[in-house]
DNA sequence: TAGGTGACGGACC
DNA sequence: CGGTCCGCCACCT
């Protein structure tokens, strides 16, 4: 066990926070979890979630307000399109989406 | 060991 | 608005 792994646990656990239809974004989650300017670092503990997960992955996205589409991610990014409007949250062809609208706000 | 890379974000032009 | 440039930090050659 590494401190590496304990980290990717408690992304896990704020993740799964995240209520059906809502939307939270990478710097949001390590700002949860006290490591502020660390959004990568989530980034890449969603990477190696391995799928499929009970973990809503799909309810994270990028401060853009936009699904962030890249090759790397080898057509998971459609995946979370996909979720995403199967919770009713309307998504542009081109990854963007309502972020403002259906932003999670804990506490 | 050093350098390049990336599921990010914010400043700048 | 959007394209670009840095700063950021862990991971992989």
């Amino acid at each position: 066990m590494t401190a590496a792994a304990g980290f990717d646990e408690r992304v896990y656990a704020v993740v799964a926070r995240i209520p059906p239809g809502r939307l939270a974004t990478y710097g949001q989650i390590a700002e949860l979890l006290g490591a502020w300017g660390c959004a990568r670092q989530v980034g890449w503990a969603l990477r190696r979630l391995p799928l499929p997960s009970t973990v809503p992955w799909h309810r994270v996205v990028n401060a853009a307000g936009r699904i962030s589409m890249t090759p790397s991610r080898e057509g998971s990014d459609w995946m979370q399109r996909t979720l995403l409007l199967a919770e009713g949250i309307p998504v542009a062809a081109d990854g963007s989406l309502p972020l403002a609208r259906h932003r999670w706000q804990p506490g």
